[in-house]
DNA sequence: CGGATTATGCTCATCATGAGTATAAATGGA
DNA sequence: TCCATTTATACTCATGATGAGCATAATCCG
């Protein structure tokens, strides 16, 4: 049963960063749109694209995330399409092709309220691996590392083995490669090939839930996947270009700053070098201003500068050589 | 009018170096589908999505270009989807909305040939500031210097002046700012606001050319930004991403390797640091062999390592500061 | 007042980068 | 044969960025 008709959808990947962890918006009970393939799993707020209505891709998903969460986006850019065939499994059914558009969007702390059908879950409850600002997380040992070895060695040619050991090894840094931060998707990715998310089995099988390992909680769709895109294009632009600034109110303590893109980051960083590549960098400045309350030493306001965009080529802030 | 029905296009930006010069496969006379809006100037390939037969984007991409060129793609990445209301002139008439899905791919010397209705042209005829190889172009201090300070110097708010004027210095590196040498798209579209490029008045008037000043050759549509967005992408991408050796044979010179980098990042590089660089830095390995024939000491072949991807976490050749 | 807690300043070793000097190995005439 | 020319390759040196840590300064709390 071929496909013949097309949707283009637009997915937007909203992100906040709220005591000391990401956030993702999410709509929950997904209207009769997203009532298949996770049946209650939470979903990224969706709206098709009105050919004759959205002047452009950009104004069309504001559109559609004002109408179902309330909230008025400030920076967004363009993520990545998926358009692969059945991704949507009402396509098996005879449903349309489904191409989604999706798009990343900041929003700073302060402005995070539900409105609607929309709720704000954590980054690590779908993705719980990436988070290793505690240190390595407990069950990367425990269920990731024996699966991943059991995806490496499944029978097959020598050749092929090799290829899927190299594979883990670098995505997931294992045996002396340098583990990359950024690799969020080649990470989801891998973990899918290997069975090891439910959402393999449920596109598979067309089953309902997976069974005994549970890695994370699942989405609508291929809306992890669409996250996992996005935290990673988000952990790589952290380094080069001043997108923190788009996550926090307009002033800040530097401590601030370091914990929001430690969170992101999903690792600790050494705060007096922090501190030296924002303010030497440029990147900041004092606003001689002191924050009010709080234990320790009372800390200095900080602003963004943004003339360091005309003196600076890479504007991020870093995460060593992570 | 308003269109109603949608289109998802697949656009290829094919790129290869020879002779020391990027280069793009065009489609010239562009078949029934493109006979709008520039006439006969070059274009993309390009070819509908079939959501009935295309199993992913890429897919049907590579099944276009193989029917419209002859060619089978090797690297292939997603680059942007452009979707702008009336990017296709025929949408004012009733025409179906046209969104388009851009690919950047990468061909290797050697692999070039013209196919079919295909044919190779130099990057630098479209977009003839982005060459700094021989210093900077004449053309940017006789006609692009005096047209962006009068599109900087027009009437309205000071304040919006001085945006503009930021906004000149940065993408152009005037007044002191760094030269960042992947913003091409931001170059292009600000000589686009400015009614610098022949589409921009075909765009806004219908009318077929523009007047005096012809900055580069025009192409199809919004072609040339598809090629600036794919310029920009694959200049920044050189810096931390092994992508130069998709475009050289299995073995070269290190200075063949120097010459193809510089023709795409449009500047010279120091040869002894760029051969330190990609050296010392594990991204090439000397094969022992020696290249034949030459002017001047015989260079030993190299080829690329492989196991570069494990040890380093950037594995580009850098530019420089640049 | 003393411990706990956070802020901020500074040092040091290492490594990457920009720039330039020096030498080696080929070619093609004079 | 020898030398000017051309390209390859090896080193040196100054500077700047980065990882790691030590030391001191302000606060709060009891």
């Amino acid at each position: 049963m071929a496909a013949r008709s097309l949707v283009v959808g637009l997915n937007a990947v909203i992100v906040a960063v709220t005591d000391e962890a990401p956030r993702l918006l999410t709509v929950e009970k997904a209207g009769r749109d997203l009532r298949v393939a996770g049946a209650d799993a939470p979903a990224l707020p969706f709206g098709p694209l009105d050919p004759a209505g959205h002047r452009t891709l950009e104004l069309g998903l504001r559109g559609w995330v004002r109408e179902q969460t309330g909230l008025d986006l400030g920076y967004a850019e363009q993520l990545y399409t998926f358009g692969d065939r059945h991704r949507d499994p009402r396509e098996r059914a005879g449903g349309p092709r489904m191409i989604s558009i999706a798009y990343l969007a900041l929003v700073r702390e302060g402005r995070v309220s539900g409105a609607g059908r929309a709720r704000w879950r954590g980054f690590y409850e779908f993705l719980p691996w990436e988070d290793s600002r505690a240190g390595r997380p407990a069950l990367v040992d425990s269920v990731i590392a024996p699966a991943v070895a059991r995806w490496v060695q499944q029978p097959g040619e020598a050749k092929a083995r090799r290829a899927r050991r190299e594979r883990a090894d670098i995505t997931f840094g294992l045996r002396g490669a340098t583990f990359a931060t950024e690799r969020v998707l080649e990470r989801y990715e891998l973990l899918y090939e290997a069975g090891l998310v439910p959402e393999a089995r449920r596109d598979r099988t067309r089953a309902g839930r997976a069974r005994g390992t549970r890695l994370g909680e699942p989405m609508a769709l291929d809306h992890r996947r669409l996250m996992a895109t996005a935290l990673g294009r988000l952990r790589g632009k952290l380094k080069y270009r001043p997108v923190v600034f788009e996550l926090v109110p307009p002033t800040f303590t530097l401590l601030r700053l370091q914990r929001v893109v430690e969170a992101l980051a999903g690792v600790k960083l050494h705060k007096q070098n922090f501190r030296r590549l924002v303010e030497k960098g440029g990147l900041v400045e004092g606003t001689g201003v002191v924050e009010p309350q709080g234990v320790g030493r009372p800390a200095e306001l900080f602003r963004f500068r943004r003339e360091v965009l005309r003196e600076r080529r890479a504007t991020g802030v870093g995460l060593g050589r992570r």
